[in-house]
This record gives C-alpha cells, structure tokens and sequence, in this order.
DNA sequence: CGCGACTCTGGTACCGATACCATCGCCGGG
DNA sequence: CCCGGCGATGGTATCGGTACCAGAGTCGCG
C-alpha cells in the first residue's frame, strides 16, 4: 500500500497536522519540524492523495473535461492545444473524449465527467440536440460549446463565423466566373452544417444564381464518402464548374475526384490543413484560428468556475474566418 | 451544493446503505424501495460522487494518463484513437497532457498523475532520460512507454521499427542510383533521432558509401527550422541528389525546401501523412499504424492494472514499418 | 512579576461513499 | 411451539486529508 499522511507524521514524528500544513505551505511550521517532515515525504516517497484532498475541500479537482467529435480531425488537435494553453496557467489537466460524432455517447461522456466533479466541461456537439449540456442537469458544472451555439439551453459558446466564411469563398468562386458550383456538406442537423450551407445558397442568391440540388451532397462521415459523392457530382452530364466543400474531410476528397476527373474543376473547401500550398492544383480555403478557439473556451469556463453566480450570461464569442487562395501554379 | 446520498436516503425515507446497495445494483434490495430510491435520485438529479467512492474503495480512478510530446502531431491523434479504442473497452477515460518535449514537464505531469492516482500511465518520452518514469518513484501507477525502449527503468514499451524502416527507405533511394544523401533528422538525445540517424548510416555503409557530414542536420524543432535546414543542406556546391527526413515535421520541410529548389531533389521520410501522394512531387514514405501502437501500449497497460504482480516484465512489442512510394506524376 | 497576545502544535470531526457486522422479521423443520 | 437460518436493512467505522478549535509554550510590556 501507499504511504498515507499518518506513515509520514509518524516517521516524522509529528501529528498528521504539522504533515498536511508542511505540504499546504502553511507558514506557520517551525522550520526544524518542517525539514523533518519533507525528509519523511523523501524517504518514504509520500505523495498526498488528491483525491482525498478533493473531497474534504469540497471541491475543485482541476480537471477540464473536453468532448469532441473526432480526434483524428486536425482541427481539434489545434483546438486541444489552445485549451491546454490556458488550463495550464491555471494548473488544471484536461481530459479528452471522443464521442465519434454520436450524441448517445456525447450525453454518456459529460455525465461521467460530471460524476467525477471535473471543474469545467468544453463540447463540441455532435448535433443540435442539446439538452444533455445543461449544466443543471450536469451538477452544475459549467460547460461551454465550440463551434455550436446552444439549442434550448443556455451556456456560453465559441463560434466560427460559418456563414461569412463560405458565403466569401463562394463568392470568389462566383467572382472568377463560374455559374455551377458543386456543393459537399455536413448533416443538415448540425449548426456547422447548415450555415455553412446556408451560406453557400446566400452567395449564389445574391448572384441571381439558382441552387441546383443535383449538385449537392450533405453526408460524406469520412474522406471515402466524400471521394464518391464528389465523384457522383462530376459525372452528370453539364457538370458544374466548380465545388465547395463545407469541412476538410470534403475538400480533399473533392481534391481526389477532379484530380481524377482531369483537375479542371475549381475547389474551394472550409477548414485550411498543412499542405493545402503544396498541392498540384489550384485551392481556396476557409481558414481560421482554431487554437484561439481552443483558448478563448477555456477562458470562459474558466471565468464560471471562478464565478459560479455568473451561470446566465449566454455570450457568444466569434471567431472570424479569412479566405486564402493558393494558386498551387502546376509546377 | 449537490445532492449528497444522505438526502437521496431521507428523500426516499430509506438509510444510505441501501442508496448505496442500489446504485451498485445489490440484488439485495427490495424492489419496492429500489424504486422509491430511484424515484429520489432522479427528483434529486443525484449523482454519485466519484471522487469519495474511489477513497472508501481504496483504488481505480478509472482514468489513463497519456503524455505526449506534441499534441500536433498527427501521429499522436491516431495514437490516442487506439489507447481510447481499448479504454472503452474497459469504461476507463483517457487524460491527456503535453509535455512540448522538455522532459521537466514530463516530470511533472507524471508526478501529478501519480498523486492523482491514474489507473495508468502511457508516456511517449521526450528524451532518453526515464527515471522519473519509473513506478517505483509513482506510486506504483503500472507506465508504459510508446516509440522508446525503457533506459534504466523496468517497464514495458510499444516500439516503431526505426531502424529498419530507414534502412529500407534509405536503401530505395540508393537503388535508385542515389549517391549523396542528405538526412534531416531529430536529436541524438531521444531513441527515434538515434535509431532513424543508425538506419541512414547503416544503409549507406551497406552500400559501401560514405557518410558527408555537411549533409547531415539533426536538430530541428518545427517545419521552418526544417525548411532552413534542407536549404542549408541544398545549397552547398555539390548538393546531395537525394534527402531523408526522420519525421513527418523534417519531411514537410524538405518537400518546401526541394521544391524551390526547382523539385529535382528525391525525397524520402519517415511518417505517412494524408497527402503525400496528392503533392506535386514524388515521394516515398516509412508507413506504419499509429493507431495501432496506441491499442497496444492500453493493452499492455491494462495488463498491469489487473495484475499488479506482473511489474518487472519489461516486455516489448515492434510495431512494423512499410515503405510506400508515392510517384506523383506531375500532372 | 503577572497577564494578554502571539506562535506553534495536536485532537477531533467531517467531506461522501461503502465494508463489515448487527439486527430484525419471517420461514420451515423438528 | 421453539429455534436455526436466511433475506433485507441499518448503524458504525473508515478511506486520506483538512477546517476548526483548544492547549501549550514563549515573549513583551506595564
């Protein structure tokens, strides 16, 4: 077994007291009791239970809890690291789950992070069902959504600015001249997916252009999917000119169907990735600070668990979103 | 506050035991008061408080720490995707910090997960410095390294085949008729820099070829760093008609590098990577199943937690490599 | 020299849940 | 009719720390 408290006090021989007020820096510890305490700790590798220490103070483990939809979409690798920024300079750790884009488990991970008192909750919702996040039924532990704002409850969001992102970058698709354009998007029933859409349809609206359903495709889960949709798109007859492709699973695989279609059809896709300037066709992407995203979540939760009364506020925090074209000139 | 079992106990006019034999499914109780305490926890919203129960039990958070040296690194999002594959399995979450390869922070993370009492530690060790690795020093928490044998330390470890991966590769290059071969490689101080730099030597010296030091670049810490060091490499008089790269990071930045040097520079690297064969030159690549390593070393971890005797096994899994080459055509 | 004030230390109860043992009521067999 | 046995329930102590309060010792000042 581990040494308790009470195997270092005797050790030390001192009460469990002087023990816990040597390890909380508590200055009132003479200095002689002091350095045979932290001997004791040294000979015996003591290490203080936190979980102990959580329960008698009431509180407080210092654990993030975060619960997204696909690690292995560099997005929330980006994301992870701007959480860790800001949880960091509190002391805090952050716990990952994955809910694999289904909310039964999206509802199963917050309860169990709720069970296990973690401070503060960061989701990113796999839907726009949301009634599992409300921190009343949550142990009030507050959470904060990115990338969503909140559907019949009220927390704190962190958002991309979907709409103005594509309604830009379809634009410019527009601008260059092209009348058809492809689209590859997100189930209608997430936020990104329909204003990404949405700004899609605005964009051609606004240029007297009408939507053309035989272009659309809103499911692709994985790049395979989106291999064949885009392909599926391309092979009609008068194909459009051009797609958009409303996340990074899409854009590269639209990349791989006009690719294999001759590359003569124009992309634009939202999410920016590392090589999207080391292509052999031309690009344009939607990007934005995913860290930032990341760090500004976790300063919110961080401001509830700080200030418990200010639960009601609601605010939502945008981050913008910029266009970069890559010319990606055939070398 | 929250609800405590007390009050689900006086709700339910019943006594915390049987709250307790309840919620642990103790086929104990009768039905009837099964009911009425399940009726309180749900008037309550009572959760139980993991924190207390894991005390009283004396053990098993549940939790599995993960240290790795770079969240952005597309290799560790599949490697956490494999040790939460197997968590599941086993209704354990996954805790996940960044040590940013300074191994006083890996020190410090593992020490924090110690004192929390993590079921288990998976760490990916920044440098071959392990002592503060060691169970021993922990608590006793069973560790297990990922892409790094154990040095002085007794634990098991899930290792790459470094070596033979680069050999093959760089075998391929000189194949090819490669003579001069650059390597852009990692620190000498951590297993994968040493074992990739051994697998070039070894190829070249099989060849019977000469290692040229002025060819040689072993410390860079991001795809800038890497950039101006491929540069370096590219412009000497006489360049190398053919580069290594030791890592996903050292790749990109030749790829960058080669390229504005008018892309006549063969290319090969360690880590596969989502669009190595949609660039505009060709490549080769040592492949290898990330996800894979991270189901192992939870397997192995696991293996520990259910069977604290096995400690001093010091086992080790090798995880194969492949080579791919990837033409790239110019369209 | 006496007394309050201050410093340091230890005893005790308690955070929330559960292991252990005692108790109570009920049943059937002798 | 009495007693052993069993199923259901509750009381109590405990896990490892820490808040709170009490007590011992020291010092300075009137």
């Amino acid at each position: 077994m581990n040494p308790t408290m009470r195997d270092v006090a005797d050790y030390a021989r001192v009460s469990p007291m002087t023990v816990s007020r040597t390890l909380r820096d508590d200055p009132s510890v003479a200095p002689e009791k002091r350095s045979r305490v932290l001997a004791a700790v040294a000979a015996l590798g003591y290490r203080r239970n936190e979980a102990a220490r959580t329960l008698r103070v009431g509180g407080s483990t210092k654990l993030l809890g975060v619960v997204i939809t696909n690690i292995a979409n560099p997005f929330y690798a980006q994301l992870a690291l701007g959480i860790e920024d800001h949880a960091d300079k509190r002391g805090m750790r952050v716990v990952f789950a994955n809910s694999g884009e289904n909310t039964d488990r999206e509802r199963q991970l917050v309860q169990d992070f709720a069970a296990r008192r973690l401070d503060g909750i960061i989701a990113v919702p796999a839907a726009n069902q949301h009634d599992h996040l409300d921190p009343a039924g949550l142990a009030a532990v507050p959470v904060v959504l990115a990338a969503s704002p909140p559907h019949r409850i009220n927390v704190d969001a962190v958002l991309l600015d979907d709409f103005g992102g594509t309604y830009e970058a379809t634009s410019m698709l527009i601008a260059r001249g092209h009348r058809n354009i492809g689209f590859l998007g997100l189930p209608a029933a997430t936020w990104t997916g329909s204003e990404r859409y949405r700004g899609y349809v605005a964009a051609l609206e606004a240029a007297g252009l009408a939507v053309q359903d035989r272009f659309v495709r809103r499911n692709q889960p994985h790049v395979a999917a989106a291999v064949e949709a885009a392909n599926a798109i391309l092979d009609q007859p008068d194909p459009p000119t051009a797609v958009f492709a409303a996340n990074n699973r899409n854009t590269i695989g639209a990349y791989r169907a006009i690719r294999s279609h001759g590359g003569t059809t124009a992309l634009a896709g939202f999410d920016d990735f590392d090589f999207a300037d080391l292509l052999d066709l031309p690009l344009i992407v939607v990007s934005y600070d995913a860290r930032e995203i990341g760090r500004v979540a976790a300063e919110l939760v961080c401001g509830h668990i700080d200030n418990p009364s200010s639960s009601p506020l609601a605010r939502r925090v945008v981050i913008p979103t910029k266009v970069i074209d890559y010319p990606n000139a055939a070398s």
